[in-house]
DNA sequence: CGGTGAAGCTAACATGCATCAATAGACTGG
DNA sequence: CCAGTCTATTGATGCATGTTAGCTTCACCG
């Protein structure tokens, strides 16, 4: 299968997680590649599904609609699973949306079924995916819980630029995404004017310039600093070795 | 192994989703019997688990500690796997403090890796559970980002009244917690003044009255209706069989 | 080239919430 | 029984954010 744009792109998540064996194993999973527009729902709430998805590139939000109003729960980067939630629980109680074109890979959950049965230590790394899923939405509610709406902001972008990083398509200078400044005003659970405002905040501050959702900033420490961005909860350090002592 | 103060305590989060067999099964899995006191914290962030625990009876909290402030990102009821994370990702990202005194079932890291060996719909019930903790979370990010102080405490009352209902522990006019104002506060993101407040308006309007931790109202339909709580996150409709056809 | 609509930006006023200060009630240990 | 501490409560003030309205900029397209 060959992946547009992309070199290992599932090197990601499961990186330091899975040999280069069982990359391509999972890679193998995919039965097509599929291109959709920006803001096409990908997959709607209460849909029953029988394949499971992979975004290969660009991104997507998790939203929920409540009360005529969108948020967005979540965000997901190249290599992502986007909806391993509806193989266990058919149904998922959310939408996914296209934020800018993207690029996605369909797995069908029969093939799913059968690694699952055949290879524990996939089954193992996709429940690791989905822990992971866990802890970065529990991050979430601490910066809503804490942060004002300048810092989530950085927070979002802070977080983003690491998982790029970690899939190598950080860029140290600046980070491009297609948010608008009513994505990013729905990601921070604040109205659209204020987010305005908060993106005006880190331009006067100097620690960021955001223009339309592309991020530029000379100085990422600082940036971090200003968030209290610390990602230990991404588990991406080294020393964990997910599949040595757990098998 | 005898549980004290519980019938079939694991009903719950698994109740439609395994058989008798299966859930005498995971209950055997657990080596021994732990107390608690209110306040004590059951696992600190970064510590390497070689078990995964259960709680008994009581609640718990997830906590993340952040500029000498403590923010509450999880709550959990009898039942509930409250460190799974831990077994497949060795280390949590945040502490677990008991809410009042409870009791702990231990289950060996050892036993769990041979369950889920022999018994691969354990493997999914367990990642099930992880499933809906993700969730649940979910649903914590979008109340964060969309209801102001008074609905978010009517929120976790009507989520946690739901969840107490599933282990048929929920009584029709009262929620009996240990929760102080300040571990609202702390679940909210608002300072303990303003859940005093809060709780205060919810009092006004004659919806619920809460007292040392304890709701009482005589009318959950009203105050479900201006938390603009809907339950069908937690994935507990019948039809939905998770067994079945995914083996 | 100019119209059109979406996105970005600004101002003015209203509300939610933080903070500080102070007090009262409830539990705990001496 | 009292003192000390934690929790609950109330008021005053200022900052954070919502709401409404109007304007500008830019990409797209006829």
């Amino acid at each position: 299968m060959e992946f547009p744009n992309t070199g290992d792109f599932l090197a990601g998540r499961l990186r330091d997680k899975l040999g280069h064996d069982d990359q391509a194993y999972i890679e193998s999973l995919i039965s097509e590649t599929r291109e959709a527009e920006s803001g096409e729902v990908l997959i709607s709430r209460g849909t029953i599904a029988n394949s499971s998805t992979i975004l290969i590139s660009g991104y997507v939000f998790r939203t929920i609609e409540s009360g005529n109003r969108r948020f967005i729960v979540g965000i997901h980067v190249p290599g992502d699973f986007i909806d391993l939630h509806a193989f266990a629980l058919k149904r998922l109680d959310h939408n996914i949306v296209a934020s800018g074109p993207v690029t996605l890979g369909i797995a069908p959950h029969q093939r799913l079924r059968t690694a699952l049965e055949e290879k524990p230590r996939i089954a193992r790394a996709l429940w690791f995916a989905t822990l992971l899923d866990a802890a970065i939405h529990r991050k979430w509610i601490q910066m809503l819980e804490q942060l004002d709406a300048p810092r989530r902001i950085a927070h979002i972008y802070c977080e983003l630029h690491r998982r790029l990083e970690l899939i190598g398509q950080a860029n140290n200078r600046s980070l491009r995404t297609p948010f608008t400044q009513i994505d990013l005003a729905d990601m921070c659970g604040v109205s659209a004017i204020h987010a305005n405002r908060a993106v005006g905040k880190l331009r006067e501050l100097e620690l960021a310039e955001i223009r339309r959702g592309d991020l530029y900033t000379s100085n990422w420490d600082a940036l971090r600093e200003y968030a209290q961005f610390d990602g230990a909860y991404l588990y991406s350090d080294g020393p964990l070795r997910f599949d040595q002592d757990w098998l």
